[in-house]
DNA sequence: CCTGTGATCAGCT
DNA sequence: GCTGATCACAGGC
């Protein structure tokens, strides 16, 4: 069984840790898989919601390391981050696609009969489907509900521009596991 | 395959 | 008032 993930493991700044959870188990309530898809953000990106400094709603992303950030993405969904760098800085990793591996008939419930394939392919839908609610912000990766368990072996990962951002569009920092079919989007 | 639209709200101008 | 770190569904080619 991989090691799980402490607060300690989550200091690398944004782009570092983005390419390095690819591969990662994340578990909430016993519910998940393995994760295939994230991007990095960071205070000094326009794209990042911590670029012009705390807020209420961001302010989980200046807390420690290796804890969660949780938004309101469209006034709909809610979407999950890992907080990563140090306390005070700002960055953040979202959790864009996740292979289903345990509870699938959980997800299936929360987001009604559908594809394997298209349960957790999109950071919306990985909150559906895991449960992610907005209790969850600033809460400890390595405390229930969560638990992340490190990536192993060496994995081929690919990289491209974000989706679905207008500034620094052309920024580098997604991050997915070579010929995934859980994607939210091909590379 | 593609493009358009509604849902719904925090933050910014 | 407008813009998003989105998604589902409708309609056209």
């Amino acid at each position: 069984m991989p090691r799980r993930l402490r607060p300690a493991d989550f200091e690398g700044d944004a782009p570092e840790m983005a390419r390095a959870l690819i591969g990662a188990v994340l578990l909430v309530d016993g519910v998940g898989g393995r994760i295939v898809e994230t991007e990095a953000y960071d205070r000094e990106d326009p794209a990042s919601h911590s670029h012009s400094g705390p807020t209420q709603r961001n302010q989980a992303m200046f807390g420690p390391p290796g804890r969660a950030y949780v938004y309101r993405s469209y006034g709909i969904h809610w979407c999950l981050n890992f907080v990563c760098r140090e306390e005070g800085h700002g960055a953040g990793v979202l959790i864009r696609a996740i292979e289903p591996l345990q509870g699938i008939e959980v997800m299936r419930e929360r987001r009604g009969l559908q594809d394997v394939r298209l349960l957790c392919a999109g950071p919306g839908r990985v909150g559906q489907a895991l449960g992610i609610v907005h209790a969850f912000n600033g809460h400890r990766l390595d405390r229930k509900p969560f638990e992340v368990h490190a990536s192993e072996g060496n994995l081929d990962v690919v990289v491209g521009p974000r989706i679905g951002i207008s500034k620094a569009a052309d920024v580098p920092w997604r991050f997915g596991l070579a010929g995934s079919r859980f994607l939210s989007r091909r590379f």
